[in-house]
DNA sequence: CGAATTTGACCAGCGC
DNA sequence: GCGCTGGTCAAATTCG
């Protein structure tokens, strides 16, 4: 088995935390300085050994078993930890010791012992392997002993068996319960919506069981816009079955690319039919659409490119079609800003964007760089792209629109992120059969522990969210919280890899701040962790889009860091190295080293047509 | 020479 | 009404 293989995350959600100590020194041909141990008693003397405590895998266990004299056997494992010391001192006298014992439960990854891994845990001393071995025994002893130490093995061999179809039963049980709660909570949540949409707004009037320190408050317009301005119920259940539906689908697909806005978008040319897409993308600024173009561009010009919101044409929709430009100018107005550390001008996350402008904004020495995406013409989005004033390092980039063409892989992990954070920022009261983040279950379920992590700002004239890459120690290494991850296997005996991974990653991005920009967006974390409650509920209900958000920041970060792999690498064994110790523990902080083409130049202060003063930064969410 | 960037100017929203 | 600020345009400039 070559270095690193070993059950894939696939195949054994469980068995991935155990990747990093499995991997070394499994055979005797990946330790070659090492001396070989597959005598009687090798496990119990590879546990003494000063070598670090690895975790024998080897898939091809089956086979061995099978076949145990075969020439496969010459790859005996050595260097094992013995997972089952404690028992197999019991049942053989000649093995384990104290020291064995306890060098085996102070290993890290002790409670992942307990899971059936499927390992072969055989040493299969042969009659082949023992022939390798002149120990000074006779032949006679020697086979009896080889005997007697195959019987224990086999029999072990079978409990383990045993346990890992018990261990298997337990996974479908709990994936039973966990779509049948999940069923359940989406149904609860439609009948709350149906029932009385108001009440699952986000919030009222920003304040959440009487807490209102300055970071928790949340403009209910920017959650749930449609329940102020229309009562129109039925549009509002066409636009969420809709959603819903396609949401279904994208999540069939895979796709993660379709937003709310994107949603609307089709939704509103879905309804009206001869308005074009630019209704829906380039709606005005003004929600009451007083607001007219400068006519300094034809109406076919205006229709071919991203027009400013100024320059829509207008038209005179019926009346639900303008609560749903309304709708969808929210959509549109949402924001995600992505907080990196980068030496870079700007992050690479696989886009073509072309420079349109760059100011001085108020409160940062830096200039604020412009971007539209040129991939398509007529593309929406645009970005913003500024060093944070406190820190230079940290360069803020802030994503608005969605696109409107395909994207390369290389530009869908950040424009998943992105849309996905501000789906999850302007879902609202929607509710799906597939979990999209009720805003009001995010905020009730996790307000009392928010995170500079991910941030809600409210101040700005647009919704924004921030992703925070920079608090972490190193947010590519997600901080898989292994405590709870242990707690995760030892209280529901076991769990899924996407939902621990989305747990550990929920942990991480926490999407359940809602601060006021300006107020606590740049204080390192004082915030705590989430509630464990809230933890597992989020966990239980399977929110889908919650995971695909975290996921997608996950992947937004792989793209960002080609030295993810290293990171993660680094992660796994800082984790293991630190046993049941919490998740504030230091770490390096985590580049976003990218790569770009740009020349943008961010420190040249230019066009400025502002005043300086040194003050918090409004930058949107900032 | 075409594409991309720079940069001064313009406009709208908002607060006072 | 005025000034400040964010956002954008487009001519000028630079780059490949």
């Amino acid at each position: 088995m070559a270095k690193g293989s070993g059950l894939s995350v696939d195949s054994d959600p469980i068995g991935f935390f155990c990747h990093q100590p499995m991997v070394l020194n499994s055979f005797p041909e990946d330790n070659p300085g090492r001396e070989p141990k597959w005598k009687l008693g090798a496990m119990d003397a590879a546990l003494t050994s000063s070598a670090p405590p690895t975790i024998p895998f080897n898939l091809n266990w089956s086979r061995r078993q099978d076949s145990p004299s075969s020439s496969d056997n010459k790859r005996t494992v050595i260097d094992e930890v013995d997972f089952f010391a404690e028992k197999q001192g019991r049942d053989n006298k000649a093995s384990s010791t104290d020291t064995d014992r306890k060098d085996s439960r102070d290993c890290p990854v002790a409670l992942e012992f307990n899971v059936n891994t499927g390992l072969n845990l055989l040493t299969t001393n042969t009659s082949s392997d023992q022939s390798m071995v002149d120990d000074g025994l006779s032949p006679n002893v020697e086979d009896k002993r080889a005997k007697s130490e195959l019987a224990v093995l086999q029999t072990e061999f079978k409990r383990m068996k045993t346990e890992n179809q018990r261990l298997k039963e337990m996974i479908d049980q709990v994936s039973t319960n966990y779509n049948t709660l999940r069923m359940h909570f989406v149904t609860l949540m439609k009948a709350q919506t149906s029932k009385n949409p108001e009440e699952s707004g986000i919030l009222v009037d920003g304040k959440v069981d009487g807490k209102n320190n300055g970071s928790l408050i949340v403009p209910r317009q920017f959650m749930d816009l449609r329940l102020a301005t229309n009562g129109d119920a039925n549009n509002e259940n066409s636009l969420s079955t809709l959603m819903e539906g396609r949401s279904r689908e994208w999540n069939r697909s895979g796709s993660p690319g379709k937003t709310a806005e994107v949603m609307a978008s089709e939704f509103i040319m879905s309804k009206s039919g001869n308005l074009n897409e630019e209704l829906a993308f380039h709606q005005d600024k003004k929600e009451d659409g007083s607001k007219i173009g400068r006519g300094d561009r034809s109406p076919d010009q205006a229709s071919q490119e991203w027009s400013p919101p100024n320059k829509v044409p207008r038209f005179n929709p019926p009346k639900d079609v303008l609560h749903d430009q309304t709708e969808a100018a929210t959509m549109r107005k949402a924001r995600v800003s992505v907080r990196a550390r980068s030496e870079a001008p700007m992050i690479t996350d696989g886009c073509q964007w072309r420079k349109y402008g760059q100011k001085m904004a108020k409160g940062n020495p830096c200039p604020r760089a412009y971007y539209r995406c040129t991939m398509a013409n007529g593309c929406p989005v645009r970005k913003q792209v500024q060093r944070c004033a406190e820190d230079q390092t940290i360069l803020v980039t802030t994503y608005e629109g969605n696109h409107s063409h395909p994207l390369p892989p290389n530009a869908m992990a950040m424009a998943s992120t992105t849309s996905s954070a501000a789906q999850m920022l302007l879902s609202g009261p929607m509710s799906s059969a597939d979990g999209i983040m009720n805003s009001n279950f995010l905020t009730r379920t996790l307000l009392p522990c928010s995170s500079n992590m991910a941030t809600i700002s409210a101040s700005a004239p647009f919704p924004t969210i921030t992703l925070d890459l920079t608090q972490s120690p190193n947010p590519l290494q997600f901080q898989i919280p292994f405590p709870n991850l242990a707690q995760s296997i030892s209280n529901a005996q076991t769990t899924s890899l996407p939902q621990i991974f989305g747990q550990a990653l929920h942990n991480q991005s926490r999407f359940s701040g809602l601060q006021m920009s300006g107020q606590d967006m740049d204080r390192p974390s004082q915030l705590g962790h989430l509630q464990p409650h809230a933890l597992a509920l989020m966990n239980q209900l399977g929110q889908q889009n919650s995971l695909s958000d975290t996921l997608s920041a996950a992947t937004a970060a792989i793209a960002a860091d080609p030295n993810f792999t290293s990171a993660l690498v680094a992660a796994i064994t800082s984790i293991i190295g630190a046993s049941s110790q919490t998740n504030n523990n230091s770490n390096n902080n985590a580049n976003l080293t990218s790569t770009t083409s740009s020349n943008a130049n961010l420190t040249s202060p230019s066009n400025s047509n502002g005043n300086n003063n040194i003050s918090n930064s409004s930058f949107q969410g900032n």
